[in-house]
DNA sequence: AAAAGTCACAACCGCCGGCTA
DNA sequence: TTAGCCGGCGGTTGTGACTTT
């Protein structure tokens, strides 16, 4: 026969983690280390099943973890990766130390396919969206687009697709545009360093792990 | 001020390949 | 040899925060 199952289910809670249950789950694996996860939550003392304890550890309380937004470079890689591999995102999180596969996913279906839909660029294929020959779809995007990411572009561009009589100037004015608008504020407006915030707030506080090993180690 | 809509992301689900009893 | 678990993966969903109406 095989071995027993990880966990039966039964009274196991889910849901978003608590502080506590962190604190547990750091200062288990960091005294013991990782043998086999099926084993955490019950030496942990936690009521949750092994799954859900290494997918905790792994996206959010690795210690090697980059913290804060992806970079444009990082943006920029991440595209490229994905031309060539697809939505193979733990080879793709391979390439960037600290970044955690579900993290470049969500990256890239909030963001990233937003960004490349708005150049024209289709995100599976990596082709541009005019070869696709679908006019309307790419109005579509291009309209979707700048009323929900680029609102303050909307009135403007609007103008620019007026006077245009040639599809691929559209793509050439989105790059542009875009290139001007790229920063930060665009995605998180008014906030000064979104990374600072995520920083500076109670859940996030990196300063856990001093007082983890102060008082728990 | 409150309801509705939107967004980002943490967490779950189900599948798969490899491993093991 | 093989039934079935483990760990890893990608897709999807749930939810809280924020924005718009």
């Amino acid at each position: 026969m095989g071995r027993q199952p990880c966990c039966d289910k039964i009274g196991l809670k889910r849901g978003p983690w608590t502080i506590e249950e962190d604190h547990k789950l750091m200062n288990f694996i960091l005294n013991n280390g990782i043998q086999c996860w099926r084993l955490v939550p019950k030496l942990a003392g936690l009521m949750r099943c092994g799954k859900s304890c290494r997918l905790r550890w792994i996206n959010y309380l690795r210690p090697d973890l980059k913290r804060g937004a992806l970079t444009e470079a990082e943006e920029d890689m991440i595209i490229k990766l994905h031309s060539q591999l697809g939505n193979r995102w733990s080879k793709i999180a391979g390439h960037f130390p600290g970044r955690t596969d579900n993290e470049i996913k969500n990256h890239w279906n909030t963001r990233i396919k937003k960004k490349l839909k708005f150049l024209g660029i289709d995100p599976l294929t990596h082709k541009p969206i005019e070869e696709i020959n679908n006019d309307e779809i790419k109005q579509q995007v291009s309209e979707e687009i700048n009323e929900k990411v680029m609102p303050e572009k909307t009135l403007e561009y609007t103008q620019e697709q007026q006077n245009s009589t040639s599809s691929s100037s559209i793509n050439e004015s989105n790059l542009e545009m875009f290139q001007n608008s790229h920063t930060l504020d665009m995605y998180y407006p008014g906030v000064e360093d979104p990374f600072q915030n995520w920083i500076a707030s109670p859940i996030h506080n990196w300063d856990l792990f001093d007082y983890l090993q102060d008082n728990f180690l």
